[in-house]
DNA sequence: CTTGACTGCTAATGCGTATTAGCAGCTAAT
DNA sequence: ATTAGCTGCTAATACGCATTAGCAGTCAAG
C-alpha cells in the first residue's frame, strides 16, 4: 500500500479519455470554460475521479497559482512554554477562529535552531512558505521590524508599533485610553495622591500605560511615588506605598499587584479600605489570586482575529497600512474604592 | 512597495554571473557537486543571497523534491480555546521543541469551516501540504484513522489507538500500568474495598484505564463500587461512596475528586483519614486545587517530543509503524494512606 | 459559397526548484 | 600526440497543476 505514487491528472485523463487540460478544466475551471465542455464528458471525468479517489496535489496547485492560503504566526518567544503559553494563548485562539473562518491553515515559525535567538530572518527560516505572517510577542527587534516593514512581504503585528522606517501595520490594545479611563475612575473618587508601580519605558505597551497615566494626572492629582525597579520587594514597596502618603495604587504587573496586597494583608491593612489598587490590563490567570483587581480588559482573542482579518485584507487586495487600537473596557474588580479622608 | 516580484534563483543567478542551476547546487548540492565549485564562486553568490535575503521558495522546492520540512498538526478539536488549550498546550510544547531541533515547521490544519466538524479528509486536502501530520484528540474519527493505516501519508497519532485496518503509530501514555501501580500502592497499604468514579469505556485512555485497574483487583481486593455517570452531583457520590465503604476511591477525572473532597471536607470527612482517594492521571492546572492528590504523571511534553521525532523518522527514512508507551510515574499526592481498619 | 461565430476540446507554457547529463578547457599520463 | 581524467560550470528536464492560445469541426447568416 505505501508506495502506491499519487495519482496525477494524467492519469484521470487517460481514463476518462480526455486531456490534463480537460481534467483541470472540470474540477475548477472559470464558468466560462467550463460552458464549453458539455455536461456528458464533465460526467465522465467526474466519475473517473470519484471512482479513484483523486485529489489534486496542493503543493502543485499552489505552484501554479502562487497563492498558499497559509498564514505564518512568528512568535518572538516560543509558543507554548508554560509560562508563555497563558500569555499566547488566547492570541493564538483569535488568530485559529478567524484563519479557520477565512480558510487559511497556519504555520508556527519554530525560528531556526534551539538556544539562538528566535530571528524571522534567520538562515534558512522558511517564512515565505506563508503568503503572510503574524509577529507577536512582547519585545520586537526593531531591525527586523523594519525590514519588514520596507519588503513586500504583508504582516501584521499584535499590538501597536512605533513606525519603523514607515508605518508599521498592527492591531493593538487602546492601554492609554483604558489607563486614563482608570484614573479618572479613582479621581472621581476622591483619589488625588497616586503612586505607579512599574517601568515606564521601552516597549510600546510599557510606555502606553504610561503616557495615559501622567496625561490624566491633572488639577489637584499629584503623583506621590513612581517606583520603576522590578526586583524590589513587595515590603519595600509596601512601605514606600505607605510612606508616600498614596490613596490610589496603579500596578503595571498583576503579580507586584498580588504580591503587595499579600504584604498589605499580613500588615493588617486592608484594600480598598487603606488604599485602592488598580491593575493595568487584564490577565489570563487572573482568577488564581483570590483578589479581583480593578484593571482594563485586554482584548486578546479579538486582538487575533482582527489581525488575522487585517493581514488577509493585506494579502489578497493589498490593502493599505491600517493600525487599529481596539478598546480596552475597564473591569469593575473590587480594589478601587472611595478616597479615605487625609487626617 | 507591494508588488515587487518575489526573488527567484535565476535573480540571483544573474546578479552573481552565473546560472540557476549553479545557485542550486551551492544552496544544497551533494558534496560532491559542491566539490566541484571552487570557494570563490560559491562565496560570490552566498554574497548576493545574504545582501539580497534571497530564500528559496518551499513550495517549488517541494514540488521539486516531494519534501517541505512541514510538520501538520492536526486537532480533532479547536487547539486554543480556553478550555482545550490547557490540554493542548503541553502537547504542542514537545511537538515544537523537537520540532524546532528537527529543522520543521510546523502547520496548524484549522480544519474546514465554521461549525462544521473538523475532518481531516476534508475538502482540498490541505494535509498533503506537510510531509506528515501528528493527529491528536481527545475522540477519533474510526473511519479517517482507518484512510489515514490505510494511506501512505506518513503519520503519527498522539495517545494510544487500537488497529484500524491496520496497526496505528502512535506514542501514548501507559495509563494501564500507571492506574495498576496506584492500584498495588493502595493495597499495599491496606485498601480492599476499592471504588471507581468514572467511565470505563469508548476511548482507549478511558478503557487502558479500567484495564489497569480492573487486572489489579486480585486476592481479597473487592470493586464494592463503580460510579459510570459523570453528571451526577458531588454529595451523591460522596453518599455512595461512604455507603460502600470504600476505603479507596479512584477517580478518572481530576473535577470529581475537587468536587468529591469538598464535599467530604464540608461533612467533616477527612482525606485520606476517612478514605483515601486516586486520580488516574496527571492534570495541568493541578495546582489550582489546594489538595495535591496522589496520582500519575502524564509525560504529556515527552510524548509530543517523541511522536514528532517519529513522525520524521516515518517520514525521511520511511520507518515502520511503530507504537510507544510511556510510563506513567506515580505522583506522591497528600490523598492516599494506610487503611483504616475496619470497625 | 464565403464569413463569422460557436463548440469541444488540446497543446503548450509557466510556476521555482532539484538534479542529471554533458560541454568546453585544461593537465597529466601513455 | 592521443587519451583519460579533472575542473567549472550550464542546458535541459521533471515535478503536477492552471491557464491561455488556438485548432478543427459545425452551423447559421449574408
Amino acid at each position: 500500500m505505501a508506495g502506491t505514487k499519487r495519482l496525477t491528472q494524467h492519469d484521470i485523463a487517460k481514463l476518462a479519455g480526455v486531456s490534463q487540460a480537460t481534467v483541470s478544466l472540470v474540477l475548477n475551471g472559470a464558468p466560462t470554460a467550463l460552458a464549453r465542455i458539455p455536461q456528458e464528458t464533465r460526467e465522465r471525468v467526474q466519475q473517473v475521479i470519484r471512482t479513484t479517489g483523486y485529489v489534486a496535489d496542493p503543493i502543485a496547485r499552489r505552484m501554479a497559482k502562487g497563492l498558499n492560503r497559509i498564514l505564518g504566526v512568528f512568535t518572538y518567544e516560543p509558543a507554548f512554554p508554560s509560562e508563555q503559553a497563558d500569555f499566547f494563548a488566547p492570541f493564538l485562539l483569535g488568530i485559529e477562529e478567524e484563519a479557520q473562518a477565512q480558510n487559511y491553515d497556519l504555520l508556527l515559525l519554530t525560528g531556526a535552531g534551539v538556544g539562538r535567538e528566535r530571528k524571522i530572518f534567520a538562515d534558512g527560516n522558511r517564512l515565505r512558505i506563508a503568503d503572510g505572517c503574524l509577529v507577536l510577542g512582547r519585545e520586537f527587534d526593531r531591525a527586523e521590524l523594519k525590514r519588514l516593514v520596507t519588503g513586500d512581504y504583508p504582516f501584521v503585528a499584535i499590538g501597536r508599533r512605533e513606525d519603523a522606517g514607515g508605518p508599521v501595520p498592527y492591531v493593538g490594545g487602546d492601554y492609554a485610553n483604558g489607563t486614563r479611563a482608570l484614573v479618572e475612575k479613582a479621581r472621581a473618587l476622591g483619589h488625588d495622591r497616586l503612586a505607579f508601580i512599574g517601568p515606564s519605558g521601552s516597549a510600546e505597551s510599557i510606555v502606553d500605560r504610561w503616557r495615559g497615566f501622567s496625561g490624566a494626572i491633572t488639577g489637584s492629582a499629584e503623583l506621590v511615588l513612581h517606583v520603576d525597579e522590578v526586583g524590589r520587594s513587595a515590603v519595600d514597596t509596601l512601605d514606600a506605598i505607605v510612606r508616600s502618603g498614596a490613596s490610589a495604587v496603579f500596578f503595571v504587573e498583576l503579580a507586584d499587584a498580588v504580591r503587595v496586597e499579600a504584604a498589605a494583608r499580613e500588615r493588617g491593612l486592608s484594600i480598598p479600605n487603606d488604599f485602592s489598587a488598580v491593575v493595568l490590563g487584564s490577565h489570563v490567570r487572573a482568577e488564581r489570586s483570590h483578589v479581583q483587581f480593578t484593571s482594563f480588559n485586554i482584548p486578546r482573542e479579538e486582538m487575533g482575529r482582527q489581525a488575522t482579518a487585517m493581514l488577509v485584507r493585506r494579502i489578497e487586495d493589498a490593502a493599505p497600512v491600517e493600525q487599529i487600537l481596539l478598546t480596552c473596557e475597564p473591569v469593575e474588580g473590587q480594589t478601587l474604592g472611595p478616597a479615605k479622608k487625609r487626617t
